[in-house]
RNA sequence: GACGCGUUAGCUCAGCGGGAGAGCACCGGAUUGUCGAUCCGGGAGUCACGGGUUCGAAUCCCGUACGCGUCGCCA
């Protein structure tokens, strides 16, 4: 599998088992150490690794120079072995070096030594992905992609593709648009998902599809999100969520053992509302505790202005007594950034039973109350109480980011927890029409025991609609579709989308549905998250191959670029000078 | 669109109101056991760009561009 017309071995296979084989390696030189006239050593590096190479005499080569090097593999004489490298043991020598190519200085070291600057390594992709971390994680993203491929596969899902040459569908995501040179004026876009097609393959029968899609999305990008996304997508006949689930635990957890070699455990579950009112958040890290707790009974009857609210939760610090003035008043402020009036900090102190509180607040608060802050948080001399008022979605929120600032682990780093979140609300507040905004696509089935407060009470419905979340990283998203065109219409209704929008909209998706669609549910993975967090990534940039910046461009190609005016005129565009 | 941080040699960075610097890389020389080899020598800069303050600006102020992060946005 490595050997070829040119070479025999990789540069990170010899060992001491080898000796004495005349062998053939290709590579880039790593580094040179010469002696004078009658000694160098030559690092022959490719992706395997690097073997020295001993030149009785001296050469002409430099870095990353191409050479193909033919020697005898012979263990390294006493104390001079390398422990650092896998083939340190041995060394290549009679060697006879070809120069394959030669090359200009590298714009910075190929190794994981220093890091330069973003900017720099895209513009030179091609010799930063030539460096040890970008060969591991493309390497691991493409067993991740295999595994997933063959889990699905085994599972008897077929792999269709889908276009990526789609129609206007308003609404989500921006679209990237392709002007039609055939129909001037015309134009077709770029999928943000292949949704809307991969329920069509249901109603035509194809009860398990899955595919590996890139999505596109026109909106403005992070360290978790760029123009183009990979997905694996998945959508399953006659089955409900469970169903789903566990197609897709299957795959993640196959991709996640081809990865970093050991199973990951027991995928947990949770609803939506008891992710918020633990961990503050629809995505919970549960790599760590300081869980959330109910404070509202301790402070039913309180006399302290702050805690009158509808909601009083908060949680314990372990040793958090010893967090300084700056870093309390920072949390506030952070609390204070994303809503909430305040932020209430209690430091335990005392000893023997007896409770003491320092706080600002402490002179306000009850012996009843202090007790019961102490006891619900669970906490002891030496710890940290936080404790938010307000009404119940403020609170959460509010105390999960400061969970999170507080407890945040690395990516890197601990465990791997794959949580399914399920039941999100079916609606996300209201627009400035007064209408429900949905929260999921318009094509999500309500909880059944939820359909009567479609009318009624529209943002208390629950949807089937689930999460895969890994480490605090939301992993993707699915739901049950609404296959019967009475629901659809009754969610139209509550989304203040006429029969007539609808139809001008999703027309071709509905006719669909008027000839036999099955019940069907589905999910899609996103594939760069998860294969960033597999490879200790803080950033999905870091296993994709050819990124964009964040603004949208990429220093190596330069694009995007005007294009010549004929080909615009081809398509009977003209360009509006910018005004700004 | 908003806020924050950054931009000094090919790369990584120090310098923060008065001489443009270091390590690595590069070029030349020395060197027979190195492994980020070592030693000696050398070349290398629009201090991102524009404006302002000042006797004097890489340094202080304003604006712009670009990069990164966060918010908005991502049904």
């Amino acid at each position: 599998m490595t050997s070829t017309a040119m070479r025999t071995h990789l540069c990170g296979q010899l060992r001491p088992t080898d000796v004495g084989e005349r062998v053939r390696l290709c590579g880039w030189v790593a580094s040179r150490r010469e002696h004078g006239e009658h000694l160098a050593f030559v690092d022959l590096r490719d992706h395997s690794g690097v073997t020295q190479c001993v030149v009785d005499g001296s050469v002409d080569v430099r870095n990353e120079w191409v050479l193909r090097i033919e020697g005898t593999v012979r263990t390294r004489p006493a104390d001079k072995e390398n422990a650092e490298i896998p083939t340190g043991a041995v060394e290549l020598a009679d060697c006879t070096v070809e120069v394959l190519n030669r090359a200009d200085p590298p714009p910075f070291a190929v190794d994981d030594r220093t890091d330069s600057d973003e900017a720099v390594r895209l513009k030179y992709r091609y010799v930063d992905m030539r460096r040890p971390r970008m060969q591991a994680n493309l390497r691991l993203r493409a067993r991740v992609l295999g595994a997933m491929r063959r889990a699905m596969d085994r599972q008897g899902f077929a792999e269709i593709e889908t276009p990526l040459l789609w129609t206007p569908t308003p609404e989500g995501a921006r679209e990237f648009v392709v002007p039609s040179r055939l129909h001037r004026g015309e134009c077709y876009v770029l999928p943000q998902s292949p949704q809307i097609a991969k329920q069509l393959l249901m109603v035509s029968g194809f009860d398990r599809y899955f595919q590996i899609a890139r999505c596109l999305r026109d909106e403005d990008l992070r360290a978790d999100r760029q123009f183009e996304f990979t997905q694996l997508d998945v959508e399953m006949s006659f089955a409900s969520d469970v169903d789903v689930q566990a197609a897709v635990t299957e795959a993640v957890v196959d991709a996640t053992e081809a990865a970093v070699g050991d199973r990951p455990g027991t995928v947990g579950r949770i609803t939506w509302h008891e992710a918020m009112d633990r961990y503050g958040t629809d995505k919970p890290d549960l790599r760590f505790g300081l869980d959330l707790v109910d404070l509202g009974p301790v402070f039913a009857g309180t006399e302290v202005k702050a805690f009158q609210a509808g909601c009083v939760k908060g949680f314990g610090v372990p040793g958090g007594a010893a967090l300084g003035r700056n870093r309390l008043d920072a949390l506030v402020d952070r609390a204070k950034a994303l809503g909430a009036k305040g932020l209430a900090w209690f430091k335990v102190a005392g000893a023997d039973g007896a409770v003491v509180l320092e706080s600002p607040l402490d002179k306000f608060l009850s012996d009843d109350e202090r007790a019961g802050l102490v006891a619900g948080t669970g906490t002891g001399p030496g710890d940290l109480i936080l404790v938010v008022a307000d009404e119940w979605r403020t609170v959460c929120t509010v105390l999960g980011a400061v969970r999170l600032e507080l407890g945040r682990i690395p990516v890197g780093e601990g465990e791997r927890r794959f949580c399914w979140v399920t039941e999100f609300p079916m609606f996300d507040g209201l627009d400035e029409a007064g209408n429900p905004v949905a929260a999921h696509h318009p094509f999500t089935m309500p909880h059944p025991d939820d359909l009567a407060l479609m009318a009624s009470d529209p943002l208390q419905v629950r949807s089937q609609a689930y999460d895969l979340v890994l480490n605090g990283w939301e992993l993707g998203s699915g739901s049950v579709r609404i296959h019967r065109e009475d629901i659809q219409r009754q969610v139209f209704d509550a989304l203040g989308i006429t029969p007539e929008e609808a139809e001008l909209r999703f027309g071709f998706l509905l006719g669909a549905f008027r000839y036999g669609a099955p019940p069907h549910a589905g999910f899609a993975v996103g594939v760069d998250r998860l294969v960033a967090i597999l490879c200790g990534e803080e950033n999905i940039r870091e296993v994709i191959a050819f990124p964009k910046t964040q603004s949208g461009t990429d220093p190596m190609t330069g694009a995007p670029k005007a294009v010549a005016p004929h080909a615009l005129r081809d398509l009977g565009l003209q360009l509006i000078p910018r005004t700004d």
